[in-house]
DNA sequence: TTTATTTATGCAAACATTTGCATAAATAAA
DNA sequence: TTTATTTATGCAAATGTTTGCATAAATAAA
């Protein structure tokens, strides 16, 4: 069977039925001032009449402009950027942009690929975090060069000069340890992620900076690294931290996975929170469903996505914006406290 | 700063470096058979060259088709829906397709919108999971009549005939309640979803045939509805179930969350597995993080998106295809036994 | 050789919309 | 009234690619 495509109403028709020009319906159709109202009712009713509907395809085509807006994350199967993503979806359609997006899987490789392909294929725009591999940035210089907006999330990205939108790691890290300090805590261990990556980096500052600030000593025995920050790297590290001889009344993980597993070891031989607090970070589904139940920090994953499509949106159509250079958003973070680390 | 675009390399200019005409150019572009070897060679070295690549829009314009997926889904920030979305893209990206997102909030009316939006479009196929709002499916007979490609996932839609790729449902939970009954349950409960939804009435259903089968009694009373199948809702009836007066030896649960509560609850009165085992389904990253282990079905949601995919382009690529009217897939579970029910 | 067939290339139209420029109509100023 | 200004509309070009049809060149058949 063919596709015999029932032929779409197009602006044309609707001038001919109206015996108007083809610019006028287009005019009524963009807003455009100079219309008389008259008209512009009259155009609009026949377009409701034939149902008539502007093809994306031809308008972007003439005027060289879309509304999809490219993203490109590792993988959409994280928690963390599904949820940014949602956020970037919710508002992105509300604004009457549609988002297309990609994983890279943390490949430097294909991410390359697609922001060339997102480059070349007229996106309004490119949200994106880059991957864990990426360590130039030569690709995203180039979707700045070609004044395509772009924003950078989550990823900090040493020497591009681009709007960012990132969370206060530093300073949610701190938060955190201040939170277990105050609630009693004196010797406090720390869990922290993949040190090449720079928010996991933060989070290990903000650890430390809190410990200085209410001196206490830093001991680099309490101090364990968790490459992917999985649960199983959190049982095995919570039991390294119990075989050592340094003695701990707290524990600051660097997500709740790795949290998790610590109350899941430790439980057995300390009562938490009495003898032992723990805070996660991310707040994810699982906080609430272990005993204890988690305090974490919560990462805005998804006001993060909403900032950054905003952000994103606001250089596309205020175009004259770029009187500033570029602009960095840091998200506010905010400590949920449960029984994890109560007194 | 106006966007002086530094001119895009088009075909023309290819043709003119080397004297050959733009079809020609175009021809070599789209692998057509009568070009001859020199050329193609003089033409795709020149592309390389000049650092040329074909304009998206411009072809779709021309050609009237695109390679742009629509994916309708409830929200991406579930983690069976950004499961699926990541084998959707996977897939597709590997076959030359982008796709875009849109969440529909399971609402029926803003799904409406986005699908005769995507119609709109010149979409080249779609993908949907409709929402739980949804009992009419006029948008979607209207994409088919316009000849796009479409295939439904995970739920079911009764009446609308068209390409589905499902769970089996029913099947699986058959699996789960059947490998309790011959671990030695005699005495199963089942904790239900949202007996609106398809897919818990056919958990209930394989829950209920794999009883028959086995010549055990179907209690009523054993049987509870989640309407959200939320944490909490498991933590209220677990608690109910161990409080009827029916005992029980095993419960079924119609997700993670639910399972993870029952044990939760329960561990405190019984003996997991020794007395009473447990077996959730979707397999949850918090399935392996809790104690004992949750036994659980993998509902394969990575692979049903890729399978959702390649029907999709397979019907794109191939529209000859349709002498046969739509095609159903069951994408099969795999039952993964841990502790809660091991025997 | 001449004719028929195949192979490779070119011409030009078509696609639906946007937009700069021109012009007509209406209003205001002189 | 005439002239200047503003407001509303129309004309036609331009966008980059694809594709049906025509034609030229090359090869095969007669």
């Amino acid at each position: 069977m063919k596709n015999i495509d029932s032929s779409r109403v197009t602006i044309k028709d609707i001038a001919k039925a109206l015996n108007v020009s083809i610019s006028t319906v287009s005019r009524v159709l963009s807003n455009h001032p100079a219309i008389s109202e008259a008209t512009r009712k009259l155009v609009n009713d026949k377009v409701k009449e034939m149902g008539f509907s502007i093809d994306p395809i031809a308008s972007s085509f003439r005027s060289k402009k879309t509304k999809s807006i490219g993203v490109v994350c590792p993988r959409i199967d994280i928690d963390f950027h599904s949820k940014v993503i949602s956020g970037i979806e919710e508002y992105a359609y509300q604004q009457g942009y549609q988002i297309t997006i990609f994983q890279s899987q943390d490949n430097y490789q294909k991410e390359k690929e697609i922001v060339q392909m997102i480059e070349s294929t007229l996106a309004a725009g490119l949200i994106i975090c880059p991957g864990l591999e990426t360590r130039k940035y030569d690709h995203l210089k180039k979707i700045k060069k070609a004044n395509i907006p772009l924003v950078v999330y989550d990823r900090s990205t040493d020497g591009l000069k681009t709007n960012k939108v990132m969370i206060n790691d530093l300073e949610a890290s701190f938060k955190a340890t201040e939170h277990l300090i105050k609630a009693g805590c004196k010797s406090i261990a720390h869990i922290s992620g993949d040190q090449e990556v720079s928010i996991f980096k933060a989070r290990l500052l903000g650890y430390k900076k809190a410990l200085e600030q209410y001196n206490l000593e830093i001991r680099e025995e309490l101090i364990k690294e968790a490459k992917h920050l999985s649960h199983q790297e959190g049982l095995n590290l919570a039991q390294e931290l119990i075989q050592g001889k340094t003695s701990f009344d707290g524990i600051v993980c660097a997500n709740d996975y790795t949290a998790a597993a610590a109350i899941q070891t430790l439980k057995k031989v300390r009562r938490i929170p009495e003898d032992l607090k723990i805070i996660g970070f991310s707040n994810y589904p699982i906080s609430t469903m272990i005993e204890p139940q988690l305090s974490t920090i919560d990462d805005s994953a998804y006001h993060m996505g909403k900032v950054a499509a905003k952000l994103l949106i606001q250089q596309i159509e205020d175009r004259d914006l770029d009187l500033l250079d570029y602009q960095e958003v840091l998200i506010k973070t905010e400590l949920i406290v449960r029984e994890s680390s109560s007194h």
